[in-house]
DNA sequence: CATGAATGAGTGTTCATTCAT
DNA sequence: CATGAATGAACACTCATTCAT
């Protein structure tokens, strides 16, 4: 793709982000993200396959950006603990930083039909896989119990952590949400004791 | 309410439940769900303001009396330990007996409108609260550590039972979800660690 | 079907005929159709399975009971000659009396889709049989000649008749339709000698 | 024309034919026959009107070409039937060799716009008054009856051959087209009898 | 002359809800 | 109380044509 080409692709996701966010998901119409990112109807189509295209198309670009910077950032870190205390911190500051996007993946992509939920659940999936690692890591390095449950685990704190964030988006973000790292942290380390 | 009235309120909401579980969401019309509870269509709207109408309350019936078992089965635990193992085995094996519960409320019913998510939200919020009544106690009775911030945790344990279950129906039920409770409850009483 | 709703089913194709005769083929939107029927777009849905359905259904219904009066006239006719002529002269006749059918059939229904088309060709299929058994009741009677070929003049036949339909549509009905029996029937007698 | 434009004219041209013969009318996209012709779609109105005009110059073009060819057959021909069995002759063998043509000006064509069809009813019209020509010969010369309706005869002439060859391509072509031209010509000179 | 990216008008179909019977 | 026929708003997508380069 040129990057005339490219240029315009990323105005229509970022047209659509802005859309759903203000809209809702069923309130996004193509006319209106066309508009939104300043092009004629049809010309969506010379770079979108279809709508839902353009929505998944949003998800694996946006959260395969947010998985990257995961892979990048844990490399740096000196332990499975604090590996996960860097995802966690990520997963919170990124969301907070950009609550369009919060907003349309926590709230609005979830009421998607089934195949495109299909194609969110794809893009979720190496996120899970990285917390997966992240456990392996520290089962390995005596860090954590070794009867750890890996693969339970990994749905707990995915879940957990998910669960966090829509909360705070629900309660009309009254409160910092980077704030609730340590907290979290603290409950997948430590438990309830 | 009669009970002839009663009689046939429930029948639309059980007709609704099989409807949304074997057509999915965006396939169950008010038309069928009349078809499947032998009434007309016209007959779903004495009974129900509208369409959403069915939807929250189905929610709110099915999930008030899990929440009512729960009240009632926490009556007899003697720890909070023991309050949120009880309430996880109920939450994962009431799930895992009503199979069509499980997915119309983990999967279908998310795909609804915000209106609907807003309500179903509500329906959610009093088991919560229960949740979070058991980690006060456990904190006021020295079972859980005193710095515990209870309103973080209980999204946290909320969200990671609730991502548990969803998995286990992605996944196809390949595993008994009641036998994940004893991972359940260690990760949270011990963390990690 | 009760008598209200076939009341409704033939008003719809009614309605259809118009609209097409008076707006073409391609001008003949189901909202206008539904418009001249003095019934609501989805009403239409309710007696059609789709608009392709509508204008299948026309033809079929029209020239089934054109193919229907055949059948019924050349039972009286003594001769096989008697019985084309009696053909021929239903086929201009009730065309020249229904220009508005003619239109549609001649001309407008025949730039429709390859779908469509092929059912209106198993709507002519019955009409060129019959033809064809006149011809064989010739050949037997030895009215006919012996070494006719029935497979070909069949087509012979139709074609010549369906082109002197077309023709006179499209001169503007300057000329009767009707007249034309005893010349075609010459021809296919006597040929050009 | 410079010799240039008419190579690219030509070649747009057969595109249009190739184009329709293998997707027929309705999948025949002007971006398409400019793929298929090696130009870009722009360069087509540089050729054409529009995409109507193609299709009208396509079908002059070719049964242009037709009607040169009959007029000079039958420069040669002793006498009226002579003449008609000449045309009928061309008329099958040509569109037997070209199938391409044959489905294209049969059957796909056809399905075009009312605008089209009259542009295309013009290209025929010269091919129908030679009929016409052959006919009056005839007569003059004594070969044909004299009370023949000249007027009426060329339309069945021209329909009964159309007929033919349409009823020949809708069968899959299981048969010789150029071997019924005896069979149509016995019919058009003895008739029936 | 040639390109091809951009345009934007146009339409069949579904389904929640109503209301005359 | 119950019916179910009728309603009508709402929307993704295609493709002939243009025009800046």
């Amino acid at each position: 793709m040129t990057s005339r080409k490219l240029e315009k692709y990323d105005s229509i996701l970022n047209a659509a982000l802005k859309v759903i966010a203000e809209n809702g998901f069923h309130g996004a119409q193509v006319s209106k993200i066309a508009k939104e990112a300043g092009v004629a109807d049809g010309t969506i189509y010379l770079y979108f396959k279809n709508k839902e295209d353009i929505l998944i198309s949003l998800f694996q670009q946006r959260l395969g950006a947010l998985v990257d910077q995961f892979h990048a950032s844990i490399q740096d870190t000196h332990s499975a603990a604090d590996a996960l205390r860097t995802v966690c911190h990520i997963h919170y500051s990124e969301l907070e930083r950009n609550i369009h996007l919060a907003y349309v993946t926590q709230i609005e992509l979830r009421q998607s039909n089934i195949e495109l939920r299909k194609a969110i659940g794809a893009s979720v999936k190496p996120y899970i896989k990285l917390i997966e690692h992240i456990l392996e890591r520290g089962v390995q390095s005596g860090e954590f119990r070794s009867n750890l449950d890996v693969k339970l685990t990994r749905s707990l704190i995915f879940g957990a952590m998910d669960e966090v964030v829509t909360s705070w988006l629900i309660s009309g973000q009254k409160y910092s949400l980077s704030a609730q790292v340590d907290g979290t942290l603290d409950f997948f380390l430590k438990g309830l004791n």
